[in-house]
DNA sequence: CCTTAAAATTTACGCGCGTAAAAAAACTAT
DNA sequence: ATAGTTTTTTTACGCGCGTAAATTTTAAGG
């Protein structure tokens, strides 16, 4: 490194021997000017370490290299471990992502998508709200800015949509549930944010009636993302009140069965497969703490890093199909199930 | 909304019958021009929704309105937490943040500095990798701009830090925890990543000669930021080979210790002050989910929002005092004591 | 109504870079 | 060496906005 400091383009064409146009096109695309010019430039990036003003340069493209990156709540382990996953193969790919969180509030989400619009960029990876999204703001933004939906799909917007299949899960966790002992019941919120959470009632429905059970719910109040709070408290309320028709209880997702299993503990309550036990109870997506608790949590996985690696490579197909591809069918992947100890 | 479309600030200008500067001086500062002409330009924006573009302004700009937020590690709920309260502060002082998680890795805590440097941001708000940052990277980062490293200090490094008062948290802990019974040995990684670890480790050492008793340590191997995986594996070499010396276990943080009592919810070890328990266990930070672990742990609280709030204000001070503040003392907020069932 | 101060307008330049067109230079193959 | 092709240089304009200086308009006060 040397003394003197680069400004701008102009000074580091000149310090590099070159002109500015070729510096530019270097930057555009390495690979599109001579192998003995990038080796020019190269050294004299070592040398003086210059750095293009992004703000300059975006002003002038049309498309930016920004990836926007937007998720309903980042203090949720589960879409901060998705979000990784997603700005990690945005990288690899040659753009800077660009995380934003909704932190559960609409108006947040809407704030998000205006600045989003500004910035240009190439293309946005968003899990939505679901069920508060303003859906006209949303749809409106799916057809001016390339645009991946995951994880919670709003009805009716936007062209791609990658997810996990509601209905498979769902099953699937049934189906064991009532192979290994009682059918189970569906513990879940009254108003759920997510979608899935819509889904999965339905997928429970459907799932029981086809075995020949009557389906039963315990359902809790409360709204927001503090999952884990609601499911505690609904618990506590639903085993002081010994409200489960049956022994096998199915959570709609992990965070509200770790709510419920601190609950069962709290009141004594035995949860898992053994003879002393009183209660099996399940979840839904491998939330990343679900190993952890106790009894270890029985649960569906959700294939984080598949959704996150489909979701960026048909970005990236969006983006590069010039004109807007045609509205294409969702890609929903299957779960596995994770057999643990708590059912 | 009409059906024109304005491009840039001069047709704006022109549809609220206005110039170009006026409208440029009312972006800047709403304060700034006649209240008549406020509400000419409101009036017009509702009609026309125009936003000033972003990378026009930014280039002309010395410093733009963006505030960095960088964490080690988006996927631990303490700093999903931390940065979403950080966020919302700088929001409300009208500044835009632009939120960068390390993941762990050097690498890539060096880049996003590197990024963060083009981006002229008006201030940065950093929680650094600790142990594995790039010491002098982050040091030359903070001379150029202005900075406020939070949670973990880098020694020698920043003109402001705000943290945690580990000497008060862990002499706190070893205080309650010997009064109530066994004075505890200390559960930690062998190489922490974060400098707080070895803040925790020396008040350990120090608040158990001080109450005339010998530390006691266990540790485990293990690296990178999966504690919970790293803490359920030393706990369950530690149980089998029934290596603690007390039935006291504080663990070095939260993470840990949720390892730590699942391993023993496993291994059929009763934790918690009942008298059938076998084990007590603390921790250190109020973990999100701290509150539902089984069984719920004790542990020292963080003041998260008092944290945000505070390095925001301090970050705020830093740039509004023009020339670059001489080197304050660190800020140290101390922790509250959490009295759960574990111990 | 006139004086003053405050605010808005006009005019004009610059920021750092993309990019187009024409000319010059550097390679490649014969 | 020469013709032909590819790459680089020269020259020049534009992007959308900040901002300064000089001028004109507006509002306020006596």
């Amino acid at each position: 490194m040397t003394v003197t400091k680069i400004k701008n383009m102009e000074e580091f064409a000149t310090v590099s021997g070159l002109s500015r146009p070729t510096v530019s096109k270097f930057f555009n695309d390495p690979q599109s000017v001579r192998p003995s010019t990038r080796t020019r430039i190269e050294e004299a990036l070592e040398r003086f370490d210059y750095r293009p003003n992004i703000y300059a340069i975006n002003q002038n493209r049309q498309l930016t290299k920004t990836i926007g990156i937007v998720v309903p709540y980042l203090a949720d382990p589960f879409f901060a471990e998705i979000a990784r996953n997603l700005e990690t193969r945005c990288i690899e790919e040659g753009y800077s992502p660009s995380l934003f969180s909704s932190h559960g509030r609409q108006e947040q989400e809407n704030d998000i998508l205006e600045t989003l619009r500004s910035m240009k960029p190439a293309g946005v990876l968003m899990a939505p709200l679901g069920r508060i999204s303003d859906k006209g703001l949303v749809e409106r933004f799916c057809n001016d800015v390339p645009t991946v939906l995951f994880d919670s799909k709003v009805e009716g917007v936007g062209h791609v949509f990658i997810g996990s299949d509601n209905m498979q899960f769902t099953s699937m966790m049934v189906e064991y549930l009532n192979r290994t002992g009682d059918a189970p019941c569906f513990f879940e919120m009254k108003t759920p944010a997510n979608p899935n959470a819509r889904k999965r009632r339905q997928a429970y429905i459907q799932a029981m009636e086809r075995l020949g059970h009557q389906p039963k719910f315990v359902q809790v109040d409360g709204t927001g993302w503090e999952f884990e709070e609601i499911g505690h408290r609904g618990a506590m309320e639903a085993i002081t009140h010994d409200a489960f028709e049956t022994s096998t209880v199915l959570c709609s997702n992990d965070r509200l069965a770790i709510g419920f299993l601190a609950a069962c503990y709290q009141k004594g309550v035995r949860v898992g497969l053994k003879k002393d036990c009183h209660l099996r109870v399940a979840g839904h997506d491998d939330h990343p703490f679900s190993k952890f608790t106790c009894p270890s949590l029985t649960t569906v996985a959700q294939d984080y890093s598949a959704i996150a690696e489909k979701s960026v490579r048909r970005l990236f197909e969006l983006i590069a199909g010039e004109s807007d591809a045609a509205p294409s069918a969702d890609t929903l992947f299957e779960g596995k199930l994770v057999m643990r100890d708590s059912a």
